[in-house]
DNA sequence: ATTATAAACGACATTAATGTCATTTTACAA
DNA sequence: TTGTAAAATGACATTAATGTCGTTTATAAT
């Protein structure tokens, strides 16, 4: 084929990166090749090149993005909460949401990008960056409540903001492990979530 | 060479095992190839596959041996403890210590053997075993307060079980993840371990 | 229509890992 | 000391993935 338009590009590369997003939750990151995808699409080999020159680069996209729209989430959360804790038991709904609905979504892959890559220096550090973003607008929801007195807590901040990213991602494994051998009764989501609401009703002295 | 003792054999095997739990820990376990194994262990190719045919092999007897010492270390905990809550507390600090610790150990290589393992069956039951497995030990520490009146549960038992396990693997992950980038500090790995601890003793509603 | 452009193609050379097996070596028993 | 069972060797065939590049083909501009 022949030059074509920006948005004619821009619409292969979404095609792509859709394609790609699924078989990396089938068949997790590692596993998939670029082979894999390339057959997947359609496409040829030198087709999907032009645009992806690994599964790495195609995952940070898809990562990017996604990253992007949790960005919008908090904030509209933020501005949709009349209380510091109304926002913060949002919060703690959606993750139980998330958490009791079936299927493997693209957190798992982010996790064993995660694990593979803590001896990679450089996707270590991309990762870094990454985590910090998140740590951020979590550190917002709480930093908000304290201002207002609403909260006044126990525990430096960052320690409760890293204790709730511990739990939520924790939640996420467990989740991930019972699939399809057993049910979120098994794994407790919903105690689980309520033991992170208990912790921390307690530690911000949440006024009544 | 001829044929050899039992011991000879066994000695071997542990050789071999100990390299590669070393290479693993290095180089992670998907990465981690047979040649790299045979490489560092100074046989010849045919001399280790005569004792394992695959990295997953020695992945498990590796993983086999430390949850015999676990299991070990668990009784000897209830053992030596007068009251149930000094058997958590042991517990807690043993944790606080392990994720206080520099380096990266076989924890982490478990990790991503369970996470590279979701999508494969008959990897997948064999990390289920093991994970009931732990759940029943971490259990006995519970049941034993329960029954002597110590610990009045607010939440179902399991649900508390699954929660502890959770937020342990998750400091885990965490420490790692600031390996060599972040100090322990930047983690709150012993602000989490108080974390923890706050919400057991509120669910637990424990004596004082 | 015609042409220039570059998107898409797919064959191929390269690299790396795996499992096997005929051969060599050596510990142990007789 | 010698014979032998089997431990250990290392070369090799096989398989699978990667990145490249000369060729083909479709589009948009003229």
């Amino acid at each position: 084929m022949p030059k074509v338009s920006e948005e004619y590009k821009e619409k292969r590369k979404e095609e792509i990166l859709e394609t790609a997003r699924e078989i990396f939750i089938k068949q997790g990151f590692e596993k998939t090749t670029m082979t894999d995808i390339v057959e997947a699409t359609g496409l040829s080999r030198g087709g999907v090149y032009q645009y992806f020159s690994s599964t790495d680069e195609m995952f940070r996209h898809i990562t990017d993005r996604n990253d992007q729209e949790s960005k919008k989430w908090f904030l509209s959360l933020i501005e949709n909460s009349s209380t510091a804790w109304e926002a913060v038991e949002k919060l703690l709904q959606e993750t139980e949401q998330d958490r009791l609905s079936d299927g493997i979504g693209f957190g798992v892959v982010q996790f064993e990008y995660f694990l593979n890559s803590l001896r990679v220096e450089e996707r270590a550090s991309y990762l870094m960056k990454r985590f910090q973003f998140l740590r951020e607008y979590f550190s917002k929801l709480i930093q908000n409540g304290v201002e207002t007195g609403e909260f006044k807590p126990l525990q430096p901040i960052d320690a409760i903001i890293l204790f709730i990213m511990n739990v939520s991602d924790g939640l996420l494994l467990y989740r991930l492990m019972s699939f399809n051998r057993l049910g979120p009764k098994e794994v407790y989501v919903s105690e689980q979530v309520e033991a992170l609401r208990m912790y921390l009703k307690a530690v911000l002295q949440v006024e009544q």
